[in-house]
RNA sequence: GUCCCGUUCGUCUAGUGGCCUAGGACACCAGCCUUUCACGUUGGUAACACGGGUUCGAACCCCGUACGGGACGCCA
């Protein structure tokens, strides 16, 4: 870490619509790393300027969203409703100045202005019919709206630290609206002056804002501001390629969690869309901040693969600790009927944890995994299972049951005991788990039968091979 | 329509002029392991959007074309 890099700050700003999507998470996620990699802070924003949509609830989803993903923030969160006040001064302060000035077109003069544009083939944009008119002019009753002087000649230039230098005619923008006839701000003119307020230094943000980064720049000079550094990164798009939405399955955040999705797994999915360090694949928290960088950010756009997603959470819940698992399972179980999960399936869930977490992808996979422990005699069969449960099959179990009666109830033993069976009967071991498997979990598939048995106990392993004997 | 951005296996990506007969990961296929299912492991299929140029040499540099995305609001 270099000296003085304390001084950078990153922020996060969602507009609160009801969820947090999950390219606004990887976004979240972008700025999160980049400040902890420099030593700086990371704020959050919330962008609630458009009273109509934005709730409290909605603003409660996306708190809940960055604290599962374990993106914690710096200082106290800013609403930029709030602030409305400092932005009306701003925009007045850019009016005194001449760097503003008043417009009197009513909304449907604008449309109008927009359609004929459009008709004739040119830009929909604001003519400047009100930039250089005298203000005596104006229509009685109206109240006016506040426009940027823009410049009109020559170019605007943003050095993006992903896109790299990307420049635009300033005679392709017309004069915006900073400050609205009801004299609350407009998006562009609120962020500006917010970043600026908050001291921020780097910008990361999706790039379907570079366009508006021109304009936001313009906001920064007229006011003798430093800018800060703008990174935009490319946005996540569907399977289909087309932009990301509910078609394409999950896309908020809460909503990976209800799937079964660990948060340090969706992480390290979102890190490596977009950003990659050589072949690392599989990255952990501590690793990604000290590798992060924007200048390792693409510039094109990823799709979401959820193929992907569920291999990496694998991966994740295999190294996850046992109890916070077992944690998990009772927590989803809880929803489930025809359970008795009392403390002794606790135990057994837990003992039965690190052969059950091998063969999971999801938590949802590992709870109907686990399911089995919880129940009780008489157990529900899979059709498989209980295909397996024939005639012959009910013979051998009573035999393997009185055998195993006889056993220790280790691991071990019970592995032991089961061989010695299977060769003293000219069995293959197969021939003896499968139907012991059906008997104990109603299903054909679970881990080792040995730690399954083990995991059931004496009593209970018992009792569902008689009941399945019968 | 105008402006801006992008384009390597199906997907995520490595690659910054010779190391590329293009590497890794997921997915897919086949084999091994095995007590089912997974895990693991071995191998396989599969890509530089297209066309020009620059160069001894181009996935990499330049120019076009196509395709994709984004922005053009008194939304954010």
């Amino acid at each position: 870490m270099t000296q003085g890099s304390t001084a950078i700050r990153t922020r996060f700003a969602p507009s609160p619509t009801g969820l947090l999507h999950i390219g606004g998470a990887r976004t979240a996620l972008f700025n999160y790393l980049y400040s902890r990699h420099v030593g700086g802070a990371f704020l959050l924003r919330v962008e609630d300027t458009d009273r109509e949509r934005s709730t409290d609830a909605a603003t409660q989803v996306i708190l809940e969203g960055l604290d599962w993903l374990g993106l914690t923030r710096d200082e106290q969160t800013v609403f930029q409703s709030s602030r409305a006040d400092r932005h009306a001064v701003v925009a007045y302060q850019l009016l005194e100045t001449g760097k503003a000035y008043r417009c009197w077109c009513s909304a449907e003069e604008l449309r109008q202005m927009r359609e004929q544009a459009v008709a004739e083939g040119r830009s929909p944009r604001y003519d400047g019919r009100w930039r250089d008119r005298d203000p005596a002019e104006a229509p009685a009753g109206v109240k006016p709206s506040i426009r940027l002087k823009a410049p009109q000649e020559g170019e605007t230039v943003v050095e993006d630290m992903v896109q790299g230098t990307v420049r635009v005619a300033n005679a392709e923008m017309d004069d915006m609206i900073i400050l609205r006839s009801d004299g609350t701000p407009t998006y562009l003119h609120a962020v500006v002056v917010d970043d600026h307020d908050m001291g921020i230094t780097h910008v990361i943000r999706g790039d379907d804002h570079l366009t508006n980064t021109f304009r936001q720049v313009q906001i920064f000079q007229a006011m003798g501001w430093d800018q800060p550094r703008f990174a935009h990164i490319p946005l996540i798009h569907g399977a289909d390629g087309a932009k990301l939405s509910k078609r394409h399955g999950a896309v908020s955040v809460l909503e990976f969690r209800e799937q079964g999705f660990l948060p340090e797994a969706v992480c390290n999915y979102l890190l490596r869309l977009g950003w990659s360090h050589g072949d690392l694949e599989v990255v952990d928290r501590d690793e990604a901040i000290r590798l992060f960088d924007i200048a390792d950010v693409n510039r094109g756009a990823s799709r979401m693969d959820y193929a992907k997603l569920t291999n990496l959470n694998g991966i994740y819940i295999r190294k996850a600790d046992d109890d916070r698992l077992t944690r998990e399972v009772l927590q989803r179980l809880a929803h489930q009927p025809h359970l008795s999960l009392g403390s002794i399936a606790a135990a057994r869930i837990r003992a039965l944890m690190p052969q059950l977490k091998e063969r999971a992808k999801t938590l949802v996979e590992l709870a109907n995994a686990a399911a089995f422990l919880a129940r009780v005699v008489p157990l529900p069969m899979e059709p498989k299972a209980e295909a397996q449960l024939t005639a012959e099959a009910k013979l051998l179990l009573r035999d393997v049951g009185s055998a195993l009666g006889e056993t220790d109830f280790t691991v071990a033993a019970i592995d032991a005991a089961l061989r010695g069976f299977a060769e003293a009967t000219g069995r293959k071991l197969g021939q003896v788990a499968q139907p012991l498997r059906a008997a104990l979990t109603g299903s054909t598939v679970s881990p080792g039968i040995d730690a399954t048995i083990a995991a059931l106990g004496r009593e209970e392993a018992l009792a569902r091979i008689s009941a399945a004997a019968r």
